[in-house]
RNA sequence: GCGCCUGUAGCUCAGCUGGAUAGAGCAACGGACUUCUAAUCCGUAGGUCGCAGGUUCGAAUCCUGCCAGGCGUACCA
């Protein structure tokens, strides 16, 4: 509908200027919008008041100008009026609206799906979180937006791939090895010191554990670096099958897991290491291999191999996002916690080194999660091992909600997550509202069958009768979910979804309360049931972007 | 010190991509179930958009400075 208002100034604009009332031949884009308050019209632009400076006219004269030149050749203008400093308001007629409907009950499924992205690749990348110990609410949150941000993109046609990169590689996953060797030998009686850079979880001993089973003391007989590799292995791979059952239950699927060790082992980090530094980019200094990411933007250079030879993170990244990119990707999204957007400038610096473009990358920063229970903090710490995980999460208050919560944030705003708040059935607890509503519907629909009604779909003359202002109201927020999806898309911002389908939501049930689909006037019936079944077809549709179900009891 | 993010109703947050009278939920108060699910709805009340300047027809939104909070600032990951 904004499109056709759209299309009908961009004409009348072109009009009035061969007609020579408007002088320059020069306009800005053309914004339309919806306005806030409802008697300020359906749309309005602000074009004459923009133009203004250009045309070297008043905004409302421009509007005239403009005015006396519209075509409605579809009759969908109820009125059109100047207002204000000069906005040009338009009032649709009601009838126009009920298309709406149409297209709904029509696309069914891809209502709402666009060819924004025209097929172009896109990589999307999240949670990635390290195979030392299991996944916590704050990766949930990676979790919810990264998938969200796929699925709205996907469906706004792109081609995405979503990608778990595994760091198995390096320091951390030596501490690994060693903390589950050490539990190992103090289970064979060995007195142990545990050191405090160890992972001290519960989860190590039962690897340790696991290990005694399976393999009994063997491990004591041959070479510790040769145990501890092997600890490290089998620690790493328990702890990522976990991680993706994990993911599994909280309803997230990836389409590529990626290990960073296969970087290595392919000579890509090597590769990329001696290419930068026959350009210059990587230098050498007090014996160690320096990026210089100054050269991008960052506020000092980097280290990627340091003076006893091993490469840092940096490196591997580095080589990692070329690989992304030599995969055939248009653009490249990270997810990352917010605790990490000191690394923005030197992986973007990365990026550009090698001759990319930097705005084919971007990253998300999610904000942190704090966990509460009736208001009150909960303790999280890592590295004492004591920190609530994701699956208990999940376990405790449901996938769904779960994953809605995380999403009725923007991502760039901390997020306080209430285990009790979120079991609650109430209005504090906006998932069930919004389920509740496709619920609801179902449970009409199943009314409606037993009542004799088979047809539900668009039907002209029967919804020409929906003329309350609330059915209106429901048509009108309806016409706007496929902007809603490409603007989410456009900003990667999944939240532009949560509060759309809560705004619908509320239209819903004000006009369940209000008036009934079932009566005694079978065309009226049926022009109510074609409403509602389009109301939870979008609610359906919207949800699913979000990774939440849509249950039909609750 | 420097960098990034945040500051909007009592609370939690939208709005930040300049537009007209700044919104929602919760909490408070008052109402609505013999009806298709009350996990719902209707109404009342609640504001110096952190502070001060600037840009312009117009600023919560953009710019500058200041104040407050969070995070970062490794040859860690």
């Amino acid at each position: 509908m904004k499109d056709k208002i759209k299309g009908i100034i961009e004409s009348s604009v072109l009009r009035a200027h061969k007609s020579k009332e408007l002088p320059s031949a020069e306009f800005p884009d053309i914004e339309v919008e919806v306005p806030k308050i409802a008697s300020h019209g359906d749309f309005s632009t602000n074009i004459a008041m923009v133009a203004a400076s250009v045309q070297k006219m008043p905004p409302r004269k421009i509007a005239e100008a403009i005015l006396k030149h519209i075509e409605d050749p579809g009759h969908i203008l109820a009125k059109t009026e100047i207002a204000g400093p000069g906005f040009i308001n338009f009032f649709i007629s009601t009838g126009a609206w009920h298309p709406v409907l149409r297209k709904i009950h029509q696309e069914d499924v891809t209502y709402g799906a666009s060819n924004l992205g025209q097929g172009k690749k896109i990589q999307v990348e999240f949670v990635s979180s390290n195979p030392t110990g299991p996944l916590h609410v704050g990766h949930g949150r990676g979790a919810a937006v990264g998938d969200s941000v796929a699925n709205i993109l996907r469906c706004c046609g792109y081609d995405v791939q979503k990608e778990y990169y595994i760091n198995d590689s390096g320091r951390q996953i030596n501490t690994l090895g060693q903390s589950v060797y050490l539990r190992y030998k103090a289970l064979l009686g060995e007195e142990i010191q545990f050191p405090q850079e160890c992972y001290q979880g519960d989860y190590i001993r039962d690897y340790a554990k696991d290990i005694l089973d399976r393999k009994g003391k063997a491990l004591l007989d041959q070479d510790e670096a040769q145990s501890i590799l092997f600890c490290a292995r089998f620690a790493a791979r328990r702890i990522i099958s976990e991680i993706r059952k994990d993911l599994s239950d909280f309803g997230v699927e990836f389409d590529n897991w990626f290990s960073e060790q296969s970087l290595y082992d392919t000579g890509k980090v090597s590769a990329v290491v001696e290419a930068f530094k026959d350009k210059h980019i990587i230098y050498e200094k007090e014996g160690a291999l320096w990026f210089k990411t100054t050269d991008f933007g960052d506020e000092k250079d980097r280290v990627v191999v340091r003076q006893n030879g091993q490469t840092t993170y940096f490196a591997s990244d580095i080589a990692y996002h070329m690989d992304k990119f030599a995969r055939g990707f248009d653009r490249v999204i990270d997810v990352w916690g917010a605790d990490h957007h000191g690394y923005i400038p030197r992986v973007t610096g990365a990026v550009e080194a090698s001759g990319l473009s930097r705005d084919r990358f971007n990253v998300i920063l999610v904000q942190l999660v704090n966990l509460l229970r009736e208001g009150e903090p909960i303790a999280m710490s890592t590295r004492a091992g004591e920190f609530v995980t994701l699956n208990e999460v999940v376990k405790e208050v449901g996938r769904d909600a779960a994953r809605f919560i995380f999403l009725t944030r923007h991502y760039d705003s901390p997020l306080d997550f209430d285990l009790e708040l979120a079991k609650k059935k109430t209005n504090d607890n906006p998932v069930f509202y919004v389920q509740y509503v496709h619920a609801r519907i179902s449970s009409i629909l199943r009314k409606g069958r037993e009542r004799g009604m088979r047809e539900f779909g668009w039907d002209k003359t029967a919804a020409e009768m929906l003329q309350e202002p609330e059915e209106l109201q429901l048509i009108k927020t309806m016409g706007r979910y496929p902007e809603v999806v490409e603007d989410s898309a456009k900003y990667m911002e999944p939240h532009r979804i949560t509060f759309y389908l809560m705004e619908l939501a509320s239209c819903f049930h004000a006009y369940y309360n209000k008036h009934r689909v079932l009566t005694d006037d079978p065309t009226l019936s049926k022009a109510r049931l074609c409403l509602v079944l389009a109301v939870q077809k979008v609610i359906r549709n919207g949800l699913s972007l979000l990774g939440v179900s849509a249950p039909d009891k609750m």
